[in-house]
RNA sequence: GCCGAUGUAGCUCAGUUGGUCAGAGCAGCUGAUUUGUAAUCAGCCGGUCGGCGGUUCGAAUCCGUCCAUCGGCUCCA
């Protein structure tokens, strides 16, 4: 007998070689059904791989991640197996989870070609051989073994990947007709995968390197219930309808055009309105934070960014020096407001008692992002940072971080970003050459991150190696109303640029010290977070921030002088409002105001010019019945009064 | 940048094998109607069919090339 011992610390005693079927069994058989996968003292296994010593485990349905992990890998061997056997002779390369879903790399033999029309026909194979119940069987092997194997199987792809593999890591899994070479885990056997849809098909470079050859990649989901992917596939739907670019079009708020170049957002009115009112209230937020606005210029000498690092870093790759008469004179865009903000703080001398220096600027950069990158707002070569640079003493360190943390907090509770969570990205604990920096200050600002992050008692994970060369950081990223993730607002220790600038302050001691420097910008950038509201809100914005907040509909033209003066007042009021007067039936303007997501549409005619009133309808509501202006206005302070409170 | 797909009016889209195929709806304009809570009627305007070049008696349609967009890859200070 061995212990097993459960995540809530029961204990309980099963024969040696039990698996997590049987374990599940023990508890319930409906459970039993469900189980994908296993954590044994920390390691991921198969639900049918035998324990043979005492183990701590934690069993894995497919809500879970490791258990979606298992079920959709195990899910990208079904689909290997099946175009295997429509297409005999294809080369596999690698077939990963991915966040939703899995794909596989497949290099299809001469002549052949796969198109989403042939997507049916494989589903429907794949769940044929789903119902076969195959179990899902691992083998080790010896690398001679596996070499000989796909040497016979005539798949250079996986010989590659052998043969970089130790001897005696090497497992196969085998399910129906299918073998492949795989670290596991996987699901039981393959009747649990009920449903099954493949997505889109990719051209990927094999091992991501493109001086290799382009194999075809495959995405596909698949779920263990009918209904999850009916779910999914609505979600992509309104994933669709939410998308920035198409909103975008249709409310006026952002164009592009061809000839002013890929990559520029042009704001229209709209957008520029709406921009307008985010910056305002982040302006209103740092002054009470205490920052201080400055302005830098669009442009910089090249010399500013060869002392930043950044030139060698990306000069090459990005938009070229502007000459000018002067020989050898030359200037670049700037593709990042701090070297500016650096030269700023070297104007004059600062004390330790100036310290911290917090100096706020909305900064328009610009990056020469590859063309093939380019995606509406969110990826683009001009973009304004609401961008600050914090220059602190190094025990200032943690204190800024936290008053940073609360203005990104207090954005996300105003704009109904409820879910969120963070990533505390730190040095690769192996390996500390590659970042600058003494370890002593390395250690403050990471656990001065780690203590903030804990303070505020926020959702985290940290990720060791993903720390910039200059610093450690702390990302945020939201999960919007259709639950997919978007990265934002970012906060980042950096220890290069004082030492590349020489930026000093003079300590108590009467002596010269190096600042640290903190990049933040809660938004990330305003075209990216327009871009995430947008799809979070699906253009239906908070009340504050909307362009129009309410349009005026007169019954007839006869009152249209009477909507005008209702326009006017709630004007007056700091309600953003217009009039339709178009020659159209009440029915047909309350539609079409609808469907412009106005949030309140006023109806005026006979009845309301007598009693000096509106009839108020909100967006999606209906009807929500007659007030006289004053008591509407007083009635949108207040909504918006509640929006904005802290 | 690479692979693949796409590009027809302001918007959404038709246009079979190259030959009255330059169309529809919405938007806009004009007129009629004067309307009470999700589409009133009629007329009109509007396109070098992404650009350039080629094949052909003839090209939106076939070929080449460039540009842009979309989906991925790579990248993201």
């Amino acid at each position: 007998m061995i212990k097993i011992t459960f995540p809530d610390n029961n204990v309980r005693e099963f024969p040696k070689g039990v698996n997590a079927i049987d374990i599940a069994k023990s508890l319930s058989n409906s459970l039993a059904k469900e189980i994908t996968a296993i954590e044994v003292n920390g390691e991921i296994w198969d639900a049918t791989r035998a324990i043979n010593e005492d183990a701590t485990i934690k069993l894995f349905k497919f809500q879970d991640e490791e258990g979606k992990d298992a079920f959709w890998h195990s899910s990208a061997h079904l689909m290997a197996e099946t175009l295997e056997f429509f297409y005999p002779g294809v080369k596999l390369g690698i077939g990963p989870t991915i966040e939703n879903g899995f794909y596989y790399d497949i290099d299809l033999p001469e002549g052949k070609s796969i198109s989403d029309n042939d997507f049916p026909k494989i589903e429907k194979k794949m769940l044929e051989l789903a119902r076969q119940k195959n179990q899902f069987i691992r083998t080790e092997q010896t690398k001679a073994e596996a070499l000989k194997y796909f040497t016979e199987k005539n798949d250079e792809y996986k010989l590659e990947l052998i043969s970089e593999l130790e001897d005696g890591t090497i497992t196969f899994y085998e399910q129906g007709n299918f073998t492949d070479l795989c670290r596991g885990p996987h699901i039981p056997n393959t009747g649990i995968i009920k449903a099954v849809k493949l997505l889109k098909i990719a051209g990927a470079y094999w091992r991501g390197d493109e001086k290799r050859k382009q194999l075809t990649r495959v995405y596909g989901i698949s779920f263990p219930k009918q209904k999850m992917l009916e779910e999914y596939l609505n979600m992509l739907e309104e994933a669709k309808k939410r998308d920035h670019r198409k909103i975008g079009k249709e409310m006026e708020l952002f164009t592009f055009s061809k000839s002013v170049g890929q990559g520029l957002p042009l704001w229209l009115p709209k957008g520029a309105m709406l921009r307008e009112r985010l910056e305002n209230f982040l302006k209103k937020i740092q002054r009470e934070h205490g920052y201080e606005p400055v302005i830098t210029p669009h442009i910089g000498q090249k010399e500013l960014y060869v002392t930043s690092g950044h030139y060698a870093k990306y000069g090459e790759d990005s938009f070229q020096p502007i000459k000018t008469p002067n020989e050898g004179e030359e200037f670049l865009l700037k593709p990042m407001n701090c070297p500016h903000h650096c030269e700023i703080y070297k104007s004059k001398p600062h004390s330790y008692k100036d310290l911290p220096i917090r100096y706020a600027e909305f900064g328009t950069v610009y990056r020469y992002e590859q063309s093939g990158e380019l995606h509406g707002l969110t990826r683009v070569r001009s973009f304004t940072q609401d961008d600050a640079h914090i220059f602190c003493r190094p025990d200032q360190l943690k204190e800024e971080f936290l008053k940073v943390i609360d203005i990104v907090l207090y954005i996300f509770k105003t704009l109904d970003f409820a879910n969120f969570e963070t990533q505390i990205s730190l040095r690769d604990p192996d390996d500390h050459s590659k970042y600058i920096g003494s370890d002593e200050n390395w250690k403050k600002a990471e656990s001065a991150i780690i203590n903030a992050v804990k303070e505020k008692g926020l959702n985290s994970v940290i990720e060791y190696g993903e720390a910039a060369f200059y610093g450690p950081k702390l990302d945020f990223m939201v999960k919007d109303a259709i639950g997919r993730k978007w990265q934002l607002g970012t906060i980042q220790v950096d220890y290069n640029l004082p030492e590349r600038f020489e930026l000093e302050y003079v300590g108590s001691d009467d002596k010269k010290h190096r600042p640290v420097m903190i990049h933040r910008a809660p938004f990330g950038s305003m075209e990216r977070f327009v871009a995430v509201l947008i799809e979070h809100t699906a253009g239906k914005f908070p009340l504050w921030l909307t362009p129009e907040q309410a349009v005026i509909l007169p019954i007839s033209e006869k009152y249209n002088d009477y909507a005008k003066k209702v326009s006017n007042i709630l004007n007056n009021y700091d309600i953003r409002s217009f009039v339709d007067d178009r020659n159209e039936k009440i029915g047909k303007k309350i539609r079409d105001n609808e469907l412009k997501k106005i949030p309140y549409l006023l109806i005026v005619g006979e009845k309301e010019v007598d009693s000096e009133t509106i009839a108020v309808r909100k967006q999606g509501h209906g009807d929500i019945g007659t007030m006289d202006i004053k008591e509407y206005a007083d009635f949108i302070r207040l909504e918006i009064e509640k929006q904005l409170a802290n």
